[in-house]
DNA sequence: CAAACTTAGCGTACAATTTACGTTAAGTTA
DNA sequence: TAACTTAACGTAAATTGTACGCTAAGTTTG
């Protein structure tokens, strides 16, 4: 942060649309805006963690460092779904002023590569430790976004539907040991529809990758359940490239 | 074509992977770059077709236009699937001095939006009616190509290999009246694996909207196929979107 | 301390789909 | 006319999905 204007493209940014799981809701990580270097004197709406690129830098490298900037972390699960170029979608006028403000170069249109992102809610240590205003807000109850951010939650909210279907990325937003009903649930608030416990647990239990581990549930009022954690190298062994299609 | 430099945005471009079936392979449209201007002296390499953005041009426009002045066709299927926007994408040093030679602007990076596009070779009139120098290549059997669009290709064809599984896109490749066999032989191609006809025949009859003409093949030398077509409606009417997903 | 409550976890019967084939049909070519 | 080739229909077995019933193991309530 803070680096003087020249070392950024005015053409080209990253947003991140970060997910989290905090047991019943899918969240996503807002920020209240503030100018760069003045602390901003439009601050106020909220918008996603990004920033414009470096002149010299990787896109999903700048993607990576807002996120270690925002959350402390390194390692995290980020993938890139879309763009978004319209030349109308920074004339907003408080939007154009604020990030010319905050950049301090002039602006024309700014193109957008958009990441999203699946952490561990516990894990990050936004709200806490850091001072950025981040906050973890319901993704159905959003409010309203600068920019176009509130159509970019949207497409990167359609693709993890899409894309957590077929590919074990939910352990990305659950701990590392949980419950089989956790994953339900978690499946349950991206689908917005309610599965069948046993035939859910039938279905998941035939994966090798997720193994039972020796703890059980304490403190719950009811039959505590067992933990399992998910294994990397087994589905990656255990993958079998059967070609399902569909008409 | 041909507009002055001052319109164009030095750090924007789209590419398009355009994408063909001729029947009996999956092929790719490149055309011989040349110079914007001049003619080009560099000329000679394989490019996929695209262009810097106009300045106040939306991403998605640009991308139609490049289409549209290549094959003459206007309402194609075009899906953005990637941004490729490596800082050193464009630094070969031929590849950069055609870029600043063809488009008369100094350029640095350039991001580039990567779209595929699905069409008839039959209707396109490519090879034919246009002096671009596009011509058809083979997927599996591209030469090498400028930048990074070998990259972007691959990219593109696993995009087309995952999206065809489950949406009715087989059809923006084959004319308007075909038999059940090109379909399961352009699955083969794309899939690159054998598949059972009777199989895939009971498979895709299920679907009520391939609708069976009162035409059959004609001057082969086996039985005569049947010829079916694609009705869009239906598919949008029958579409029953079951919750697929897999651990 | 027993009954009520809640979710975990196993099982079962039936339906639907997939897989692996056999077989006949309708043309052309030799 | 026989051989050849792909179209098109069919069938049996295996697998997977769907819709449930039921018991288990804790905590909470009265």
């Amino acid at each position: 942060m803070n680096s003087p204007p020249a070392n950024f493209n005015p053409h080209l940014s990253v947003d991140c649309v970060i997910f989290g799981f905090d047991g019943d809701n899918l969240r996503v990580l807002l920020i209240k805006r503030k100018g760069r270097n003045t602390g901003g004197t439009k601050a106020g709406k909220y918008k996603l963690p990004g920033d414009l690129i470096h002149l010299k830098e990787d896109l999903e490298g700048a993607a990576k460092r807002v996120l270690a900037e925002l959350t402390g972390l390194e390692n995290i699960f980020l993938r890139q779904f879309s763009v978004f170029g319209n030349p109308n979608r920074t004339t907003n006028e408080e939007d154009h002023a604020w990030l010319e403000e905050s950049s301090g170069i002039p602006i024309s249109r700014v193109v957008t590569t958009a990441y999203y992102s699946l952490i561990r809610i516990d894990k990050s240590k936004t709200e806490n430790e850091n001072n950025h205003h981040a906050s973890w807000h319901k993704v159905d109850e959003l409010p309203n976004l600068v920019f176009d951010h509130n159509q970019i939650v949207e497409k990167g909210l359609a693709t993890l539907r899409n894309e957590i279907r077929f590919e074990p990325i939910c352990f990305e937003l659950l701990p590392g040991k949980f419950t089989i009903r956790q994953i339900q649930t978690l499946y349950e608030v991206i689908f917005g529809k309610e599965l069948d416990n046993r035939n859910f647990r039938k279905k998941l239990l035939k994966a090798k990758y997720i193994v039972p581990l020796n703890e059980k549930q304490k403190g719950v009022a009811h039959k505590p359940a067992l933990y399992y954690s998910y294994n990397r190298n087994k589905y990656v062994e255990t993958r079998e490239d059967v070609l399902y299609y569909n008409f």
